[in-house]
DNA sequence: CCTACCGATCGGTAGG
DNA sequence: CCTACCGATCGGTAGG
């Protein structure tokens, strides 16, 4: 196989081709930051938390294997900083979108929207991080997430009791809003930016479901 | 501490505590094949598959480390197994209920529970590993499982048809089927068969929320 | 943020 | 199905 002439058989440990060294100055440790944090959303979104190492984390970002630390305390802190993130920029998307005057089936378009944009648009990989590996976190980073989760989910609870009390929801607000984000959750499974459906298409396709219209 | 008279402080491999050994005549590997798989969907699903050692199943039916390989190939056989024997007996369960004279809706009300029992139920363990740890399959397996799931689906589709056909669901077939998959699958995320609403009061909600009765 | 390393754990196997 | 073991990998750390 002439192994030995197609690659050295000695390989030390290479330096990993990073961007240049920045002077004291310039590096800002945020922007690193971020940048491991991205990387680890998309690998622990392909590969769930269990199935990625910290290694896997480093390297895709070009640092060396126990330079993640730098940046975070554990393996669980930087899970728990991937879904913290998409949570804040989640609210902030849904809070954008709000028109509090509108008609309660009207809101309930741009809840659906605007959540579906979270699922699949840009930063599309820290929502499912949170859906799918919410098991590996400490109890007391469980307790943090769920409190970001009763804040997203309260603007969505008297658009629904008004739909149910107009009749235009015909089950159990409580029940129905739990369906609901199943419904459309479990879209990160099957939807497809390329194929035929658009997000478009979609949320016409949950509101006719769901209110008939 | 004592530790040293509290326990020995030399711990040789236990024997575990196994139920008595049968002869060969009595002895029936099928059983216990059937329960390291019921052992491993307990622990799949709780744990994640990544988040499961071998040993971690072997330990909670009384086994040795390396015992489970003389049952199974390797880990992700056990996966599939496990995989498999869930949507067996998915399709069994659904096939029972199916009455094809039936109303749609009333079909469709059937599906629906036949889909709760499924994963609410006994033996409830088998789907959602399926559901969440696909990932961890061959390409080969993942195929075998996708044509089970098939299977299953194909009871759902002429159904919906017609309740779109006659207006009674309002919203394109295929987008609603895997909307509604969504909307019952992500039950397993915050049912508890303890709480006040039990699988009839779901079902009723979901068959309202899509259909209106 | 790199270097060099540690103890623990893992899937899997040969041989009985 | 147990015994005894292997090579690989993992999260994390001290010291610079």
């Amino acid at each position: 196989m002439c192994a030995a002439l197609a690659s050295p058989s000695i390989d030390p440990p290479k330096r990993p081709r990073g961007r240049p060294r920045k002077t004291l100055d310039e590096r800002d440790e945020g922007n690193r930051r971020q940048e491991i944090l991205k990387a680890a959303a998309r690998l622990f979104r392909r590969r769930g938390f269990d199935g990625t190492s910290t290694r896997d984390i480093a390297s895709a970002v070009g640092m060396h294997s126990g330079s993640p630390f730098y940046h975070f305390e554990s393996k669980s802190a930087l899970l728990y900083a991937v879904m913290e993130e998409g949570m804040r920029s989640a609210i902030e998307r849904q809070s954008r979108v709000l028109r509090p005057g509108d008609e309660p089936a009207d809101q309930l378009r741009r809840l659906i929207r605007s959540h579906f944009d979270t699922l699949h648009g840009p930063g599309r990989d820290f929502i499912p991080v949170m859906l799918y590996e919410s098991r590996s976190l400490t109890a007391r980073q469980r307790a943090g997430i769920a409190k970001l989760q009763r804040e997203y989910e309260a603007a969505w609870v008297p658009v629904l009791e008004a739909l149910a009390a107009s009749g235009q929801l015909r089950s159990d607000a409580h029940l129905a809003r739990l369906l609901i984000f199943g419904a459309l959750n479990w879209s990160v499974q099957w939807f497809d930016a390329k194929k035929r459906a658009s997000l478009d298409d979609v949320t016409d396709a949950a509101m006719g479901l769901f209110i008939g219209r």
